[in-house]
RNA sequence: GGGCCCAUGGUCUAGUUGGUCAUGACGUCACCCUCACACGGUGGAGGUCCUGGGUUCGAAUCCCAGUGGGCCCA
């Protein structure tokens, strides 16, 4: 027997015990049935889950365990991606050790790396997260360097990669080249600079507007809008820099604002993406002044100041020579290092030797490949779109980092050759091994590549990692393409671009043929959570304070795509209904043990059973179809509400008489039975813990260890008369409830006597309406009771009338008002060229009457009840 | 400046192809400890479905404009 109280911790941890030892949830290639393979997000290894996380996962494992109920023979594999800033600060700062003893650092990162995925696994496990763990990966694992490098010497053979001075996002607070995904603008208090500039071998001045003066000793070009009538005349002369007195073309071009400031600006080396253009445009020279750390490199007395104190410094020198106009204030948007870890640092731009991969030529490849995915929900190709539309830079995969998938190439010391690492090498870390073969120029002289790839570089390649691309042919053909990509829309731009990006190259074919995406997680008052607004919630809480079925009902009500509040309310609520459904069970199988009801026959039910019954098969096809398209909460609305009120409080309520007093008591319990059956399959990849314990405690003949391995609810059984019938019966049974709750009786209360008014087949409810709502004496009276009634409304069937009258749809309702009562007699007849019929009639509104007074009667569509 | 999304009772939220007393949760009020459950049950109050136009017999739903918010990007 179920204990008497839900205790949903105890069990919890009980099963999920019981999952990991027996491995319910490990992938069999052979085994039969259509394989599903969920390609899943690789949580970085910061060591703890969000309640982001809870949402990917929860959806993940729904997903999981769902697919497995159909039938098919699911993959859900996990892995972690290892290698990121974090890490990198942690050992650095922590644990004190430098990265100049690379070896040593890597160790460190590793060690503490495995220390976090240890517990992130704890974690995943306490969410009731189950994915294939025997076929975990990490990002830092030789074989999955290995399928990195592996890839990325294919794209140089084939020219995918190359090696390139170029400008790149730089961060000078971490020293490392960025990918455009990982930087961002953010609205900052700024100062714009007016500044003369005089004009070769004249007394006359350019006045320029800008916001970075410091990088005047990087000015390359002065450049006004050829529309502008104001400049015309500057047209082929030049500008002399002050301080840094150096000759500077002044030039014309339409991308000139000419409402910004003077309507003149300098093109510098870089200040922005349109310099680059401007640079590439006119061939202006290349003059940077900025250093990897972020410091002036310029000449004069400014090198080696931070580029704060340099632009002070600047801008004061220039005012004493009397060539500052003027300052104002303003706000404008600046690159930041935005990305994980963030530092928030500025960004600057400067041409560096780093490795890219060739995206701009294969935009249009992949906006077609983007098409043929089935996106959940549809508009978030949108997103997809607009981004790879709108890519106009190679993907730049090196990083100034330590920890990181190496880069297998070598530079040869003598001709300056890259050599590419060999297939047969792989994995290799060039900053410590060495070629085995010579450059083609005879030298063994080389120097090992330290850059490290780009996070995105290792996790891009997940749907290759778990089919074990090159490894095994065989499990590569039977897993590959993924059959699911399900993550947040926060990663579109990153993981999903660069991983459909990538594995087409590779296979080409879409990694996927599905994407299934969801917002982000909210704090409790609506506001993104963060650190900074204060509004973080940690997932341990509400698995302290509640459970895992609790908390994955919250997660599981979030529509797709849209952004969804944590709710304490609501996880609160999922508490009260898991109570709620045990107490149901219990009381299910107190009153089913020791009943055999494997001989009764369907068609000794009674109405209320074939009723239920009924709308359980409807429950049963609503929820395997809306599940088919993973709208999860609607269903899961709908499951809790089916359990809560039509089995709980309607149900058992009318079928209580029958279980005390052994009237057609079989056929009571053969009912509940089907029903509780049923909804802890339906209900089950949502609150697995709960249902695996009911399941083994009442189900355990049907001989299967886990419901996990049992197949999704196929119910069908409907009888539409018993099912209008019990509607009916149901009806009765609320309207009675609320006369007495109307009167402030309590509900048991008894009523000597009533009738029930009715010209609807009541056959075989009498008893269950008498005894549920305890009436001494109850009639049904086919019929109109003896009292007077005024009809107050008569409401028409718009779905019907519409298309059927069009514009003569208040005409025909008028109609249908004034006449009714013949309606109701002849069920049909023909006024003015319009035909009325009673099935026109959505309800008619009543009130009844006893010698002018008001009676005890209530009234619905389809009776009347009179209380004597 | 561009793209996408959102705006529904005090708060949060459902509403897939337009069909007329708008869903649910929390809160609130009243009544009921009815032998599974007071983490329960029953019933009530509470809404100009952001604003203004339009299409339609009919709009929370479709179209246009505006306002406010979120995200992504220039």
């Amino acid at each position: 027997m179920l204990d008497k109280d839900y205790d949903g911790k105890k069990i919890e941890k009980k099963w999920q015990n019981f999952w990991l030892e027996n491995q319910i949830f490990k992938f069999n290639p052979d085994k039969e049935g259509e394989v599903y393979v969920l390609d899943t997000p690789p949580p970085f290894t910061s060591g703890s889950l969000h309640m982001g996380h809870v949402m990917d996962f929860t959806w993940i494992d729904f997903t999981q365990r769902y697919k497995r109920m159909r039938g098919f023979n699911v993959y859900c594999p996990q892995g972690f991606d290892c290698h990121g800033l974090p890490t990198e600060l942690k050992v650095e700062h922590e644990f004190k050790i430098s990265k100049d003893d690379k070896e040593a650092f890597i160790e460190k990162c590793k060690e503490w790396t495995a220390q976090c995925v240890d517990r992130m696994k704890r974690q995943m496990t306490d969410i009731g997260y189950f994915p294939d763990w025997s076929r975990m990966y990490l990002t830092m694992k030789p074989e999955y360097l290995k399928l990195i490098q592996t890839t990325l010497i294919n794209f140089y053979h084939k020219g995918y990669l190359f090696r390139e001075k170029h400008p790149v996002l730089w961060c000078p607070k971490c020293q490392t080249a960025l990918a455009k995904a990982e930087v961002g603008y953010e609205e900052k208090d700024g100062k714009l600079y007016y500044l003369k500039l005089p004009i070769e071998g004249e007394s006359e001045h350019v006045e320029i507007a800008t916001t970075r003066p410091e990088l005047m000793p990087s000015c390359v070009g002065v450049f006004f809008n050829p529309k502008d009538p104001r400049y015309e005349k500057f047209k082929g002369k030049s500008v002399i820099l002050p301080i840094f007195d150096r000759k500077v073309p002044i030039l014309s071009d339409e991308e000139v604002d000419m409402s910004f400031g003077t309507g003149i600006v300098y093109c510098c080396t870089y200040g922005d993406e349109q310099d680059i253009l401007w640079q590439k445009k006119y061939d202006l020279d290349v003059i940077t002044s900025i250093t990897e750390d972020g410091k002036l490199k310029a000449g004069k007395k400014y090198d080696g100041l931070p580029v704060k104190e340099a632009r002070k410094g600047i801008v004061s020198e220039l005012d004493e020579l009397g060539l500052l106009v003027k300052v104002e204030n303003m706000k404008h948007r600046v690159l930041l290092h935005v990305e994980r870890g963030s530092c928030k640092s500025p960004i600057e731009l400067l041409p560096m030797e780093q490795y890219f991969i060739n995206v701009r030529d294969f935009k249009d490849d992949l906006i077609n490949n983007g098409k043929k995915i089935s996106w959940h929900p549809g508009y978030m190709y949108d997103r997809f779109y607009d981004w790879t539309d709108s890519m106009d830079w190679d993907w730049i995969i090196s990083r100034q980092r330590v920890f990181g998938t190496p880069i297998p190439f070598w530079k040869c010391k003598d001709c300056g050759e890259l050599m590419p690492a060999k297939e047969e090498w792989l994995p290799v870390d060039p900053r410590f091994d060495k070629p085995k073969d010579k450059c083609k120029c005879g030298s063994d002289n080389f120097i090992g590549e330290v850059d490290v790839c780009d996070c995105w570089v290792d996790s891009s390649a997940t749907p290759l990692a778990i089919s074990r691309y090159l490894r095994d042919d065989k499990f590569f053909s039977k897993t590959y393409p993924s059959t699911i990509r399900p993550q947040g829309y926060e990663i579109i731009r990153t993981w999903l671009f660069y991983t459909l990006f990538r594995c087409n190259l590779i296979t080409g074919v879409n990694p996927w043929k599905e994407t299934l995406i969801h917002g982000m997680v909210a704090g409790p008052d609506g506001r993104k959570m963060s650190k900074s607004l204060g509004n973080v919630i940690e997932p341990d809480e509400p698995l302290k304070k509640y459970c895992a079925d609790a908390l994955r009902q919250w997660a599981l009500l979030a529509s797709k795509g849209e952004d969804f509040p944590f709710s304490w309310k609501e996880i609160e609520h999922g508490n009260r209904f898991l109570t709620k459904f045990w107490n149901v069970s219990r009381f299910i199988e107190m009153n089913i043990s020791e009943i055999d009801t494997t001989k009764v026959d369907m068609d000794s039910l009674t109405v209320a059973d074939r009723w239920i019954l009924s709308k359980l098969s409807d429950l049963v096809k609503l929820s395997r179809k809306e599940l088919d398209d993973y709208n999860f909460a609607p269903v899961l609305k709908e499951i809790r509400n089916f359990l809560w009120h039509e089995v709980a409080d309607n149900y058992i309520e009318i079928v209580k008489y029958r279980l005390y007093n052994d009237i057609k008591k079989e056929q009571a319990a053969y009912t509940l039975k089907t029903l509780l059956r049923n909804i802890i399959g339906l209900i089950s990849p949502y609150t697995p813990h709960i249902t695996e314990e009911i399941y083994n405690e009442i189900f355990s003949d049907e001989g299967i260890k886990s419901i996990n391995l049992t197949t999704y609810p196929d119910f069908n059984f409907y009888d539409k008369y018993d099912f209008v019938k019990g509607e009916l019966l149901k009806d009765i049974t609320v309207d009675i409830r609320r006369y007495k709750s109307d009167l402030k009786m309590p509900l048991n209360a008894p009523i000597n006597a009533a009738i029930v008014y009715t010209e609807k087949n009541v056959d075989g409810i009498k008893e269950d309406i008498s005894k549920s709502m305890n009436i001494a004496n109850l009639e049904i009276k086919n019929g109109k009771p003896n009292i007077e009634e005024k009809i107050t409304a008569v409401v028409p069937r718009y779905d019907i009338i519409g298309p059927k009258f069009g514009k003569d749809v208040q005409k025909v309702k008028s109609l249908l008002t004034q006449h009714i009562t013949e309606i109701e007699e002849k069920g049909q007849i023909t006024l003015e060229g319009f035909e009325l019929n009673f099935d026109y009639i959505e309800r008619v509104e009543r009130e009844f009457f006893k010698n002018g007074k008001k009676v005890n009667v209530i009234k619905d569509r389809d009776f009347i009840v009179e209380i004597l």
